[in-house]
DNA sequence: TTACCATACACAATCGATTGACTCAAAGCA
DNA sequence: TGCTTTGAGTCAATCGATTGTGTATGGTAA
């Protein structure tokens, strides 16, 4: 009789109870087990799901993996979970682990490489079948060291040149952004961006720049702020302190715009009039702000990453995947545009 | 000799390597032995330690929780993980879990009891040291089921009349808001609430009510539409179809705030002369909207709630703690206060 | 009668590490 | 010299499951 009472009950203890081996108790529980019944006649079966489900049994997940190798679960590395962007791809990975009985940990690795390495190895340990990095930095040479461990994974949200990603087509992105604000008649063009070594950063300043060149305009100003709301602040604190301002803003983050709108509200500087604004991400405080704004499906993202994965965990080929970017205009580049939300107007995304 | 090459090493290719058993190797090798070289000769243990860093050698996790039956990971269940107070609150427990050498994973219920079992039971087959709810309900007994399964946990950010819980001071807060609003002359107060099983609801919504009571207000009217952008457009949308509007609104996060604010803004109603609002949370979204919000240090809330289970798991008692909330005035319920950021102003928090 | 074959199970090794109980040789001590 | 102690390890069971190989029993076909 085992000493320790209401503890987890194992197959030792159904086998027992029936009055058979483990290994036919392991046979019939197996749910990779295709037919049950070949291992043992209908009462067996019978008796041991029941013995199973009297004594509440659950798998030892732990045990499965160790001595099957496979852990069914899979490795989330984020630059920041808190972020709505990263949150929101992380929710389509999850969605679809789940729809795949695997098992998605997340970690958040704040783009410091000693970070990501730790939480990496962290979670080989714990054996993940896979990872899927949000927070890939351009031609980084960790990722090689990953994939020379034989660890399977793929990319999202930013992409490496040389592994599979799921990105948003960030290049459209920037042209979409600088010639919806060059339609406007906006000629000084600026943007907060994120560091370099980021391919959503450089692939959106690139499109955006080059189509600023193309329609003969000066180079746009370029702030590396980041993502966030005190980067837009601390952006636009560095804007209105060189006149002469720039007419058209482009940050990386919805949040980015609200900051930065905070600073030009401040002093005296109407949005569009002055300056009009495009934040990127289309999310929640993007209508709630008025705020025109590029939007990608976050969320199906994350679903691909994850589907990607998996197919590779079960050896069928993959190739990188690039999502559509949508612009949506609103009152923060064009003056016509309502301000607000109306009573009637029907809301599309949830959040 | 082994057939896979470039797998993970394993303490008997070490103990090989070395001319030594496994065990030595691991009472070496082990970072909770306290005298390594009490089991071996210097020479024996710098030969193991340089074999096992040669051959990139990492403990196997589940092998060690399997053995041990401790895994050094606790689960965290979170309502919703990409909403800034809860990825915030898991932001402090993941440092903590990190200062200890402990893996915190976590999931989103979205308040679903059914995805709530089904995670818990999740993490449960991982051998979970311990778990922390952030989507406790009031009065539920789902979580004495898991307590009587001696499964240690705490509760942050809800609280739960039978479980240690780390929470706000909810009740404060409802009333903080009240009685400056009504300082403000404001009469017709609302609020946009979560739903009733919430303790954080249930808590705010008495000090407010009864705040408002004491001072001789009628009842103030109640939106329980949830705490994001969309469920204060709804909550305002439903104020504005039944007058007299309210003149003083609290909302139980910045972005209902965020959200009805915009509903008013399209129907020509100010801020805050026409309705003073006071969001919850103090999160960087409140100041650059110029929102008046009540603050709680949300990270030392999650700190605070794995420091306690630590010390549970330890075997130390512990208690509930409650923390301080604090009102920071602007612009939306004080229009003497200015207007956006000022190009000069130092920010205090981060994101 | 005998070979043959399902059926219905059980044996025992294994995954990678931990750990209480031993062993064996050399050194210390009386 | 004989006995104890110490140092430097090893043995083998164990955690909870999986899985290739065996085996006893009963039935069937030749």
């Amino acid at each position: 009789m085992p000493t320790r009472v209401s503890q987890r009950p194992t197959q030792r203890q159904i086998a027992a109870q029936v009055g058979v081996s483990v290994t036919t108790v392991s046979r019939i529980l197996n749910p990779e087990e295709t037919h049950p019944e070949r291992w043992a006649s209908p009462e067996t079966v019978e008796a041991i799901r029941k013995a199973a489900s009297d004594l509440g049994y659950r798998r030892n997940a732990l045990a499965v993996s160790l001595r099957t190798s496979r852990s069914q679960t899979v490795g989330v590395l984020l630059p920041m979970i808190g972020d709505y962007v990263l949150a929101t791809i992380f929710a389509g990975i999850d969605e679809v682990a789940r729809e795949n009985g695997v098992m998605a940990i997340t970690a958040s690795t704040l783009d410091e490489p000693a970070l990501r390495a730790e939480r990496t190895f962290k979670m080989l340990d714990h054996l993940v079948d896979g990872m899927i990095f949000a927070d890939a930095h351009l031609d980084e040479h960790f990722l090689d060291g990953i994939e020379a461990q034989r660890v399977p994974f793929t990319l999202v949200h930013r992409r490496h040149s040389r592994h599979i990603s799921v990105t948003a087509d960030d290049r459209a992105a920037g042209r979409m952004a600088a010639e919806h604000l060059i339609s406007l008649g906006r000629t000084r063009l600026a943007m907060v961006t994120g560091r370099r070594y980021m391919s959503t950063g450089t692939d959106r300043v690139e499109g955006f720049v080059s189509a600023a060149l193309e329609a003969g305009l000066p180079e746009p100003t370029i702030y590396d702020n980041g993502f966030t709301v005190r980067a837009g602040r601390d952006a636009a604190v560095a804007m209105l302190a060189r006149p002469p301002y720039p007419d058209g803003l482009f940050a990386f983050h919805d949040l980015a715009i609200l900051g930065a709108a905070s600073v030009f509200r401040h002093h005296g500087l109407r949005v569009p009039d002055d300056i009009a604004t495009v934040g990127f991400y289309d999310s929640p405080m993007a209508w709630a702000s008025d705020m025109t704004s590029i939007g990608v499906n976050l969320q199906d993202m994350g679903r691909r990453s994850l589907e990607l994965l998996l197919d590779r965990l079960s050896g069928k080929p993959i190739e990188s995947e690039v999502f559509p970017v949508t612009l949506t205009v609103r009152h923060s580049t064009d003056p016509s545009r309502p301000v607000g939300s109306p009573m009637e107007a029907p809301i599309a995304r949830a959040l």
